[in-house]
RNA sequence: GCCCCCGUAGCUCAGCGGAUAGAGCGGCGGACUUCUAAUCCGACGGUCGCAGGUUCGAUUCCUGCCGGGGGCGCCA
């Protein structure tokens, strides 16, 4: 890659001129064009170590690479307060469209942070007592892309479901459906839902309301996850947990540990000793679990199937819980950095300007499933991943469910149709595209032209740090400038036809298939489909 | 009171310590006899909430304040 190259020239530089090797060689690409193409701050952040002026050092680097340029450097300039700034011919695009196109969808972008580690992304999870809200959507979307993104970052990452399906919910939900079936009032607090009322005239008469109606949600939540193209590799009952003795067995575990103690008749854990700003009850003064003792226990078994880190997405709701159950982690002995929560902003649901409370139990709810049957999956989960999961996300279903340019799935998507058109096109003209190594790439000069290879460029980067900072968003905002990019070519820059050299037409036609790859492979990450005509 | 997230263009939001802060939408003005106009181009639009600090350099990191959201159970 050009920056490696670069990188290791400025170090060599550096070197020469007596600077300190040490000093990590930051090769970055300016936002402004008259910078050039890729720039380094060497001159700046060594420059106090040395005791000399940024610019001085600057000067002698410019002047010491000059001597040997690398690869495709047309020069190499000194600007602002020291920065060094190399300008780059358009071969080095060049090489980045053989790379694209040679290492492929399964090669390109794809860097080995993970070296095989296991990890398991606990998301959705919501309560087994009724459908998947619409806001619940977004957790499907990101922990996908999560898991996609991990995958391809040499990470081997499953997804997982946790079924919260015993406890005092399980009970109202059952006793809930029970009275809809009898038609008398509902329990204290009991669920509202009109699915309920759709559920308890489907459910047999001599059946156990609580287990009819724990299958009657599993089919559900399967059939919405499925439809929204998400395919969790584990359902894990907490039930299981209990049957199997597992939280039993981790109670004994954490007392060997010395890190329970027994008060007012109930268990505490001393979470304080882990970094929780008070201890935690794990069974309760009348012999029940709390809510946490399970979750420990389940902690405990995903890292006994092997799994060297531990990822769960909630909403943000659950913040107050997180100190706890981290506490709890380390108190079984593994490292808190195996555990990790991301917390997302919660999604707050807009019809027509005005907002829709979500309450399962109210029954005011606007389902996962009616969402994705309004929209489709793709403009839904494009949507779910258009903002960081820090923002708190504004949805407006009128506004996905408009087709209209509002929503930039189709922007991206129209990209790909495209490209797909060209190529179907060509065939049909019996324009032939050649072997890569047989075509001319220097021909690709255009400004439009060279803005899709910049594009490109950028992938593997975006890739880490999406990946590193669980930020799957920013696949997002790449495929939208690639999608941004390669219309611009489209418009300005015929691939075939009259008045097009046939040395161009080869030449497009290699961009056009290297911008095909580079749209798929985003695409595919965030889990929306790559149309070949719309 | 303590903890977490947010505050960037009219609206929704990007922005990985860098140089003159970006995109989409809306509004305004343009471009289809040619590979899909679900597209493209232009102009307009900003005290990056406020005040300090660290730094050669802060929208970005730290502290305080203001505003919005969420959380602080022997609930789940």
């Amino acid at each position: 890659m050009i920056r490696d190259d670069l990188a290791a020239a400025v170090a060599a530089a550096v070197g020469r001129l007596g600077g300190d090797p040490a000093v990590p060689v930051q090769l970055e690409r300016p936002a402004r064009r008259e910078h050039g193409d890729w720039s380094t701050n060497v001159a700046l952040v060594s420059a106090k170590a040395v005791g000399r002026p940024p610019r001085d050092l600057a000067a002698e680097l410019v002047a010491d690479l000059a001597a040997a340029p690398p690869a495709h450097v047309d020069r190499v300039e000194i600007a602002g307060p020291g920065f060094v700034n190399f300008h780059l011919a358009p071969t080095w695009l060049h090489d980045v469209l053989r790379t694209v196109v040679t290492e492929g969808p399964e090669g390109y972008a794809r860097p080995d942070l993970g070296g095989g580690r296991r990890v398991n992304v606990e998301f959705v999870s919501a309560n087994p007592t009724g459908p998947l809200h619409a806001g619940g959507g977004r957790w499907a979307a990101y922990g996908d892309a999560l898991v996609n993104l991990l995958n391809r970052c040499g990470y081997r990452a499953d997804r997982e479901y946790y079924l919260n399906d015993r406890g005092v919910q399980m009970g109202l939900f059952g006793a809930s459906l029970a009275a809809r079936k009898a038609g008398t009032d509902l329990p204290e607090g009991g669920y509202q839902g009109v699915y309920l009322e759709e559920w308890a005239a489907e459910m047999p008469d001599d059946v156990d309301p609580v287990e009819w109606g724990y299958a009657r949600v599993r089919q559900d939540l399967r059939e919405t996850l499925d439809a929204v193209g998400v395919h969790f590799d584990t359902w894990f009952s907490e039930r299981s947990l209990l049957d199997s003795g597992a939280i039993d067995a981790t109670l004994a575990e954490l007392a060997a540990r010395g890190v329970t103690y027994v008060a007012d008749g109930a268990t505490w854990l001393r979470s304080t000793d882990f970094g929780d700003d008070k201890d935690r009850v794990l069974v309760k003064s009348d012999g029940e679990y709390t809510y946490l003792c399970p979750d420990i226990a389940y902690h405990r078994d995903k890292f006994a199937r092997g799994y060297d880190q531990v990822i769960d997405v909630w909403g943000a709701d659950h913040h107050g819980y997180v100190a706890r159950l981290v506490a709890g982690v380390e108190a079984l002995g593994r490292r808190r950095e195996d555990v990790e929560v991301i917390l997302g902003q919660l999604v707050t649901l807009k019809r027509d300007g005005e907002e829709v409370r979500l309450s399962k139990r109210a029954g005011t709810m606007v389902t996962l499933a009616e969402v994705v049957d309004e929209v489709g999956v793709d403009a839904a989960r494009l949507t779910f991943l258009l903002q960081s999961l820090d923002t708190r996300q504004t949805v407006d279903l009128a506004v996905i469910s408009s087709k209209a340019m509002e929503n930039p799935v189709f922007y991206v998507q129209y990209a790909h149709a495209r490209i797909c058109s060209l190529a179907r096109t060509a065939a049909e003209a019996g324009v032939i595209r050649r072997p890569l190594a047989d075509v001319d790439l220097r021909v690709l000069v255009e400004e439009r032209e060279l803005d899709v290879l910049r594009v490109l460029a950028e992938l593997p980067d975006t890739v880490v740090g999406a990946c590193t900072e669980r930020a799957p968003h920013r696949v997002t905002t790449w495929v939208r400038e690639l999608a941004g990019a390669f219309h611009g070519f489209y418009h300005d820059c015929r691939v075939l036809g009259e008045g097009v050299t046939d040395e161009v037409t080869q030449a497009r036609l290699w961009l056009v298939e290297s911008a095909r790859i580079g749209l798929g492979i985003g695409l595919d990450l965030l889990g929306v489909s790559a149309p070949e005509q719309m």
